[in-house]
DNA sequence: ACAAAAGTGTTGCTGGTACACCCATGA
DNA sequence: TCATGGGTGTACCAGCAACACTTTTGT
């Protein structure tokens, strides 16, 4: 058979858009180039697709690099083709974004590529149109989340019902009453309740909840319409 | 400055799922294939993305060959990119689902191009992973369209609302009740009654409406938990 | 005993769903 | 006058938002 002889090919790369919560505040995982172009600035970690993998293998393979992590939340988010995106030569973007638990990650792995923890309202600016990735992953994650249990992805096994507030604050950028929120969440039955506290945030003491694996996908829709539509956060 | 010499440079096409709504039923836009691989085997419509354009370029200028139409609904859906997805050579694909008024369609581009509108629950077996991205792009619309407004895309500039019902029952597979959906429908602010009725549908008429366009940003949000969740048809 | 964070209940209101009849008209 | 599809109203119920005080315990 013949093959497509006239076209033009491509490059192609990925590039991931990491968000890591650790109890407090959002982060995003940024590297410093070590390479040219833009050496020095800071960018996403990406690479190129290879000849014998898909772009879901190459972004799993750059997150397991990067993070020491395996079966990390990865969701393909959008792909930017502007000819003139990388000044170099062409080449096409497949983004992804990735949610793990920031406390899971291998600090020694960061030190080596460079990589760091930036808070998500401080991000430098970036290479390229990786701030366009950014807006777009960070918009992605509030309408996605407002509709679907994603959430738990950046958390610990164990978490705590102020920590999980805390994270739906830093996504939104706004405050929920925790009463409301508290039984809003315990509705869904996702959630089960532990005997052990988390002492650290207070005298009291928290209580432990995790994930009820069981009930995790037949309450999957109930987080329909979870973020009540107050003023516009959801576009 | 140097090039990224050692890496591998990939076909990248675009592929379009075409919707189209008739008043009475949902379509997809299908084309039998001229060339080979795969002559006279159903498929998308879809090409190449060339040196100098952008993938959203590519896609519109396919759409504007394929239908003869401008300005219409076109998103970026999802990115396929298994290596063996296409069996002559590696061809990533940008998939792009698209959403027309049946009726403005020409039908001499149809004839050119080897292209029919079959509906949607009839859809034949198509090429490569084609059916792949024809079952995203029913989810995707399924999940959008609870969300936003974008199902006036497929209808004319006038339409009524046992039109705009008959739409909804489409897309999602069930029926509603017409009063509380004309109720909800009306709630949103963005549609403008008319005086002209539509009397082709039945004797009494029914009244013509049309977007508000004043509205129609504004009120982009009133369409969040537009279908209420009633047993799982939203994933 | 006090400071600091965790946890809990009630009320009013909004909006959704279920449901059945009358209307306008052309044939 | 009748058949066909268009259009409308109500009552019940569920779920959301607003709101403030009590509990626990380490220091």
């Amino acid at each position: 058979m013949t093959k497509y002889q006239k076209q033009t090919r491509i490059l192609v790369a990925v590039d991931c858009i990491v968000f890591g919560f650790d109890g407090q505040t959002m982060n995003l995982l940024l590297i410093k180039r070590g390479f040219e172009p833009e050496r020095n600035k800071w960018s996403l970690m990406g690479g190129f697709v290879e000849q014998e993998e898909s772009a879901d293998e190459a972004a799993v393979k750059i997150l397991k690099k990067l993070t020491g992590l395996d079966g990390v939340y990865l969701e393909q988010l959008y792909t930017f083709s502007e000819p003139l995106r990388d000044p170099i030569e062409r080449t096409m973007s497949i983004a992804y974004f990735a949610l793990i638990d920031k406390n899971q990650y291998e600090k020694q792995i960061n030190d080596e590529y460079n990589a760091e923890w930036v808070p998500l309202n401080k991000v430098p600016n970036l290479i390229f149109d990786h701030k366009k990735m950014v807006a777009m992953a960070k918009e992605k994650l509030k309408y996605k989340a407002a509709i679907h249990p994603i959430l738990f992805e950046l958390l610990p096994a164990k978490f705590t019902l102020p920590v999980l507030l805390n994270l739906f604050e830093s996504v939104y950028d706004t405050s929920f009453d925790k009463r409301n929120f508290n039984r809003k969440i315990m509705s869904t039955g996702l959630l089960l309740k532990l005997k052990e506290k988390d002492k650290t945030g207070s005298k009291k003491g928290a209580f432990y909840f995790k994930l009820d694996k069981k009930h995790y996908q037949k309450n999957f829709h109930k987080f329909l319409n979870f973020i009540p539509n107050p003023n516009g956060l959801i576009k």
